[in-house]
RNA sequence: GUGGCUAUAGCUCAGUCGGUAGAGCGCCUGGUUGUGGUCCAGGAGGUCGCCGGUUCAAGCCCGGUUAGCCACCCCA
């Protein structure tokens, strides 16, 4: 008999863990559609060409194959398989696919599971749900929706403050601002910069400053002004002129940064007027992906800033493009998996029982089972999740059925029957066309842990 | 892909100088002849990740391997 192993990287949770799950997921389709974004569902795989074509090198991508091909040489061919990797992709194609019977803008929202073929570690997985919105223009694409995107993800994760998900804060950017600022400075290397800026929190200024300096080729000046910017960050359009200022101090004013610094300005007044001390303007948040060319966005759990983003995202211009047209988007995606995986662990909050039964109904002898099925029935007819004892044991037996369950009433058939409610010993006469539970005991709920 | 650490009962772990395996929790039975939880008594449960080596003797030492955790990389 093998050795039955756990598979780093897949998680799977009990059944009270799933429990906080779906409440999650319900949580944020509820919040989605209430802003009007309409629920799709991709395939689970992208040609690998596709799958390739926007990320770079080192996509850790998992290829699909059939154990019965004929031979390995199909391998190279455009027609190989691959499980998408992020939401993003599949999305962009299909747009172009169905670009033709769709209305724009396009707003949708995706939740799913994504694979990645990396190394997994706390709060990263090799299989994990994403819940993505986005929106998508034909041609173009309003900037508000830059302002609006972020604001729906916060009452998302907003919503579940009161089943004891902490506070989150979005911190935005502006690649403009970045880039602008950059190219002010007479910096080549963007891109580069960018990835060493992210490093920020991890390593600290000095050592990004030699990194700056060594890597990029960037000059001492250039760094330290480089580390400056990222310093900056606010709830208030100050952080705008703190900017400009800088900019200054460097002869680094272009219009890019201006550009980028009046849709930042919007961002952050637009916010502290509908998610007050949510949305922080951070110049340090620079995001790796390539395809952003606006607003980046990343998203703190207070408390938890270790674990890395929750809820990441931005806009790019071209998210599709068939040749002749193109369409520019902006989306965030929420790490479901990395969010409820943390919740969990962290036992900030936990399910009032893992099987969805409220009410047990024992079985005083087997000649008799019918009697309990029918009682079942009654309640089962009312609406009320029920489940009759598997066998006629001890009633000490089939109330520790119970409790083990969490099942909160066990139910006594017989000329006058009985309901117990096993937390407080309470046990009343009841008719199963009547009796009902408390509210709060007819479903598993959501609760925040104690204390 | 690179590096560090770890692997013993269902779970969390102890195991001294190399001398044939332990605790707590959980589980089962009984005390309680049809009402759980507390308490008491008893019980079941182990190829010490796997393969090989050293040794009279290996959970312990050595080599390899697999898996897990963490860090890098990258990202939700």
């Amino acid at each position: 008999m093998a050795r039955i192993t756990p598979l780093s990287g897949f998680p799977e949770w009990l059944p009270d863990g799933r429990v906080v799950e779906q409440h999650v997921l319900d949580v944020l389709r509820r919040t989605f559609e209430l802003h009007g974004f309409a629920g799709i569902e991709t395939r689970a795989v992208e040609p690998l060409d596709q799958l390739l074509r926007k990320g770079e090198t080192s996509k850790e991508v998992y290829v699909l194959d059939r154990l019965q091909a004929e031979d390995t040489a199909s391998r190279s061919s455009e027609k190989q398989l691959g499980l998408h990797f992020d939401l993003t992709v599949p999305f962009a194609r299909y747009v172009l696919e169905n670009a033709g019977r769709l209305a724009f803008p396009f707003k949708r929202f995706q939740i799913q599971k994504v694979w990645r073929g990396e190394r997994p570690q706390d709060g990263r997985f090799r299989e994990f749900a994403q819940a993505d919105i986005d929106v998508v223009g034909a041609g173009e694409l309003p900037y508000h929706y830059e302002v609006e995107l972020p604001l729906v993800m916060a009452e998302a994760l907003g919503a579940l403050r009161d089943v004891g998900v902490p506070e989150v804060r979005v911190l935005v950017n502006n690649r403009k601002v970045a880039e602008g600022f950059y190219r002010g400075l007479g910096i080549e290397d963007v891109e580069g910069v960018l990835r060493q800026i992210d490093k920020l929190d991890k390593i600290g200024p000095e050592r990004v400053a030699e990194l700056l300096v060594a890597e990029q080729g960037a000059s001492p000046q250039q760094a330290g002004a480089c580390l400056d910017l990222a310093a900056i960050s606010g709830t208030d359009v100050g952080v705008v002129d703190r900017v400009r200022a800088l900019a200054d101090e460097h002869g680094a004013r272009t219009e890019l940064l201006e550009t980028g610094l009046e849709e930042l300005s919007a961002l952050i007044v637009a916010a502290s007027t509908r998610a007050p001390g949510v949305v922080v303007a951070d110049l340090k948040i620079a995001r790796g992906l390539d395809y952003y060319t606006g607003a980046v966005y990343e998203t703190l759990l207070v408390g938890h800033e270790e674990l890395g983003s929750i809820c990441s995202g931005g806009r790019y211009d071209t998210l599709a493009s068939d040749g002749k047209n193109t369409y520019p988007g902006v989306g965030l995606s929420i790490g479901v998996s990395r969010l409820v995986s943390r919740l969990l662990s962290a036992g900030l909050l936990s399910a009032t029982r893992g099987v969805p039964t409220a009410v047990l109904v024992a079985v005083s002898d087997e000649e008799s089972r019918a009697a309990s099925d029918a009682v079942a029935a009654a309640l089962r007819a009312r609406g009320i999740p029920t489940d009759v004892a598997p066998s006629a044991a001890k009633f000490g037996k089939q109330i520790k059925y119970a409790d083990r369950r969490g099942i909160p009433f066990v139910w006594f058939p017989g000329d006058e029957h009985q309901v117990k409610d096993i937390r407080s010993g309470e046990q009343v006469e009841a008719d199963p066309a009547a009796w009902e539970p408390p509210a709060a005991d007819l479903w598993p709920r959501v609760v925040p842990a104690a204390g």
